[in-house]
DNA sequence: GTCATGGTTCGAATTTAGTTGAACCATGAC
DNA sequence: GTCATGGTTCAACTAAATTCGAACCATGAC
């Protein structure tokens, strides 16, 4: 009888809103993990952040913002987790934000 | 590149952030006034915020977010000042973004 | 010139966001 | 079971953004 592993609280779709979203995309290292999560879901301890001497807690943090915001998907897998980017919801939330930003030079 | 006339400064196209016109965007106030300057620029006495009980030194920060940003322009007019959306600097820069922003629910 | 209007700037207080180590939790390997 | 790996959470701290009154500035009306 295995309990069921307690996830991590994301946004319902309908509950996205513009200015969260923007504001997590607001940050640079932020806004590079959404960059590096283009091409498809990265296992978190794959995706670097730009400063390597990052602490944990602080990239937890900062995959937090992005999670609370509805940018990112956050599941487990194995021992550790799989980041996407919530690509179908923002585009029907918000149409062509997303390719906007990963457009942009 | 035309010089834009006016004794605030306003950053060149080419020196626009990304990041940046994201934070500015991101704050309801802020993305309220750009969503009133959408149909045309506006007196800045004209355009009224959300709560009608800010004073003006609070107004006049908040527009200067958004100048800074690149997101707006500031002129002086008469005795008041006229705020407008630098629109086509914004798509050359970051195609789609200010579209998709206005665009949004 | 004076006056009222509309807006910026300054500075200080408040609020919010980011950073970090330590503690903790879950899983897979053994 | 134990151990190492990968990640979250907590609490305390630092940094940054916001707020707002007061002072100031420029213009148009007179």
């Amino acid at each position: 009888m295995t309990e069921i592993h307690s996830d991590l609280p994301h946004p319902a779709k309908d509950d996205l809103r513009l200015e969260t979203v923007l504001f997590a995309l607001s940050d640079p290292a932020r806004l590079d993990v959404v960059r590096q999560l283009a091409s498809g879901p990265l296992e978190m301890a794959r995706c670097h952040l730009v400063d390597p001497d990052i602490p944990k807690s602080t990239k937890s943090h900062l995959m937090k913002v992005l999670r609370e915001a509805g940018v990112i998907r956050n599941l487990p897998q194995g021992r550790g987790r799989v980041l996407s980017i919530r690509r179908e919801e923002l585009d029907e939330r918000f149409p062509g934000l997303l390719d906007a930003v990963l457009n942009a030079s």
